[in-house]
DNA sequence: CTGTCCGTGGTGCTTCACGA
DNA sequence: TCGTGAAGCACCACGGACAG
């Protein structure tokens, strides 16, 4: 393993340059703390010290980050990790990394650069060995049209008036609603709006697919709009559904109107739900 | 029977007007 | 000009209705 930091008082830019990233991005991410992670011989990025943050830079951050920070790549995807600190140091829990690492599909090869940039939030870009960047959602040598895990996913097949489950209201057919996720493995559900929308309630049969939890009621939540704003939200336990209040804003914010369907998708921190990603449709 | 939608009453926040 | 009170509005919570 190998942290290098590029702090303007803490970088290391000969190491820095010696991970063969290109030069723009060595010289446009000096502004903003950051650090490398990227895999020593034996390592594998499940490895416990590929968990850690380093010591210098959690110094330098103060009181910042101490119990979680968030994950963000480029194509706008993000995950929720939670810190613990023992002896040698502040760790993201590991549940919640080897999601990330399962998530991105890390190679060994892979070089990681993590740039602070607010409190909790991290960018993260993934380069490979030859300095090219992952800038959209790693695929597992499938093709795009393709849904994860089609055989499991119950779910996409109830959502789109499959054999097996009767249709449902509120959720309409969209073709071929995968393609509208940021992260392929992420749950997802379809909705279509109603009269009233002050409730995005979540169909039991996605939870139970998926094994979803929830936070306790009136926890703060996010939605995540398709033009990359945050409205807050709060989950809420009604007759035993879960559902998050907060829609209301996101159909004003987004000029939603009774009868569209956008596609939900689920960000999660371990199996909680920590997020909704609205998905407008194409036209 | 289950699960989702809809309607309505309640609550809290914001804005405006009036009086000191 | 500032403070207080009333009115209006938006949102929330919950129970009943209804579709599958």
């Amino acid at each position: 393993m190998q942290f290098i930091l590029t702090n303007p008082n803490l970088q290391n830019r000969s190491s820095f340059q010696e991970t063969m990233l290109p030069e723009s991005e060595n010289r446009e991410n000096l502004s903003s703390p950051s650090f490398i992670k990227s895999l020593s011989l034996g390592q594998n990025w499940k490895s416990k010290s590929m968990r850690i943050f380093p010591e210098e830079f959690v110094r330098s951050a103060g009181e910042a980050f101490v119990h979680r920070v968030v994950l963000s790549v480029l194509w706008n995807n993000s995950w929720q990790c939670w810190l613990q600190q023992d002896k040698n140091g502040l760790f993201m829990v590991e549940e919640d990394w080897d999601e990330f690492v399962d998530d991105n599909l890390l190679d060994t090869d892979d070089i990681l650069l993590f740039t602070h940039q607010d409190t909790i939030y991290f960018q993260v870009r993934i380069f490979k060995k030859d300095g090219s960047e992952i800038t959209s959602v790693p695929l597992e040598g499938e093709p795009e049209t393709q849904p994860f895990h089609q055989e499991t996913t119950p779910a996409f097949a109830s959502a789109n008036g499959g054999t097996s489950s009767r249709a449902r209201k509120g959720y309409a057919h969209v073709e071929n609603p995968k393609r509208y996720l940021l992260n392929p493995r992420n749950p997802y559900f379809e909705k279509t709006l109603t009269k009233t929308n002050t409730v995005l309630y979540v169909n039991t049969w996605v939870i139970e697919e998926y094994d979803l939890e929830f936070s306790p009621p009136n926890t703060h939540m996010h939605f995540l709009l398709p033009d990359g704003e945050t409205l807050d939200g709060y989950t809420k336990d009604y007759g035993g559904s879960h559902s998050f209040l907060g829609w209301a804003a996101v159909c004003e914010r987004c000029n939603l109107r009774t009868g569209d369907t956008v596609v939900c998708e689920l960000e999660l921190s371990g199996r909680v739900v920590v997020a909704v990603r609205v998905h407008l449709l194409d036209e």
